[in-house]
DNA sequence: ATTGTACGGTTGTCTGATAACCTTATATGC
DNA sequence: GCATATAAGGTTATCAGACAACCGTACAAT
């Protein structure tokens, strides 16, 4: 018997709460691009705190790509395409919409790459495949442990493409999606589906080691649209019927 | 007083310098994820810089999602797939080999990107992208301003979809392969071909305003598989008849 | 065995000073 | 008059040292 002391607010990081009040002020045009920050001095004064933490957050700032500093000149906001980072708060995926949205983004990237693993994978990259795989049949069937492997095995495809931007970019997201999924935890009633997911990885690495990429496509978005389903995401959906991307 | 230029050279912000040090460390296994780091104090002694610097250098390795802190323990490095952002630095797109690799990623991201905004779009997002062809049309046609407007084309397609993460990725993608091209300064041969270009930007711009997603995709691809071979990019080909990924 | 307490270590924050750098204005030389 | 050199002031970058907040552990007290 626990008592929820959940709610107690612990003091949060004060550079990251001027952070991301500055950045509000940025976000919200309130700062326009280009325009020069108050100095450091100043900030320090109005938010009651010293100098070091408010570098710190315009750091934290600049890190994000939101700011510039020219030192002996002050800090600027840039353009918001000029950022050189992506994030992606957790929280946002809580609601319904955003996480159908990158979901659908996981769409094509899973399948292009799919595609393009099915023509530079090693036989070494087909063995680590096969080990993602065993992990998810073996032992716990949707543990913790299994969502994992499920994550090293889209990962490892992601690797065979030898492409470091795919497994860049797909890790990333895969990862916030499965994340998002723990949290929510609606894993009840994926423990039956389990083994529907465990063929679909079959049929795809398969696919890979058969060195097709067109059937690597048709599974990789057999198993994507199968998962979506069972997350019960409605997706975009347009019957077209094209040629793969490359 | 004694002379020591053994530590670090100070050419440029010390304290990215530090934190990409100390980032390689950890990914290149030397600190397993959840070893405590040295102190700070330790790594000030070790770099020969300041505590502030050290300070600095971890703030951002923890905004990367590589470190985490805790008052009064110490800092412990995390899982790789743990970190919430995505960062590319510039200078690895001057290899032409990452260059193209990120070309590839582009591809069906926007590709799926012209099919969405094919259904999705609004009449409002019609009239932003005409504007962005009147850009790139009139007036100077392939200086800064024409480059400018090229992106401001791709962004609102992506922007058409109606999905933030579209927007978003594709948005950042764009911009550092356009970065990268204009650093490299090729632009001299691109003067004479900047009329293709744009009868393929109308053609994409006419297949979005019938709706046909089909044609969209097709499209975007011709254009991109154009751009592509015009920046002399060899990308892994496959030809594969697949239906779209939706 | 549980609780209370003191202690050392670590990160967080503050303060003040100095160095490096930029912008602008003024002086200087031609 | 004009271009260059120099000085001045402001801003960020870095340094140095101190104290506060917090954690884990060891040990004493009950």
């Amino acid at each position: 018997m626990v008592m929820d002391f959940s709610q107690i607010r612990r003091n949060e990081h004060l550079p990251a709460r001027i952070a991301s009040q500055i950045g509000r002020e940025i976000s919200d045009g309130r700062i326009t691009a280009g325009e020069k920050l108050p100095t450091e001095h100043i900030l320090a004064k109005t938010f009651g705190v010293s100098r070091s933490v408010v570098r710190e957050a315009i750091a934290q700032l600049r890190n994000e790509g939101l700011v510039e500093t020219r030192q002996g000149v002050g800090a600027f906001a840039t353009d918001i395409e000029h950022r050189h980072s992506i994030r992606i708060e957790q929280g946002n995926l809580a609601h319904r919409a955003s996480f159908q949205s990158l979901f659908q983004l996981r769409l094509p990237l899973e399948i292009e790459a799919a595609g393009l693993a099915a023509v530079n994978h090693t036989d070494e990259d087909l063995v680590r495949l096969d080990e993602a795989l065993e992990q998810m049949t073996g032992g716990e069937k949707w543990t913790e442990k299994g969502i994992l492997a499920d994550l090293a095995f889209h990962r490892q495809i992601a690797a065979s493409t030898h492409n470091e931007y795919f497994l860049l970019f797909i890790g990333f997201i895969a990862e916030r999606i499965h994340l998002a999924i723990n949290t929510a935890r609606e894993a009840a009633v994926l423990t039956e589906i389990v083994e529907v997911t465990i063929a679909e990885h079959v049929a795809i690495r398969d696919a890979l080691a058969s060195r097709d990429p067109v059937r690597a496509r048709e599974a990789m978005r057999h198993h994507l649209h199968g998962a979506a389903s069972r997350l019960d995401l409605q997706l975009e959906v347009y019957w077209g019927v094209g040629r793969g991307s490359s």
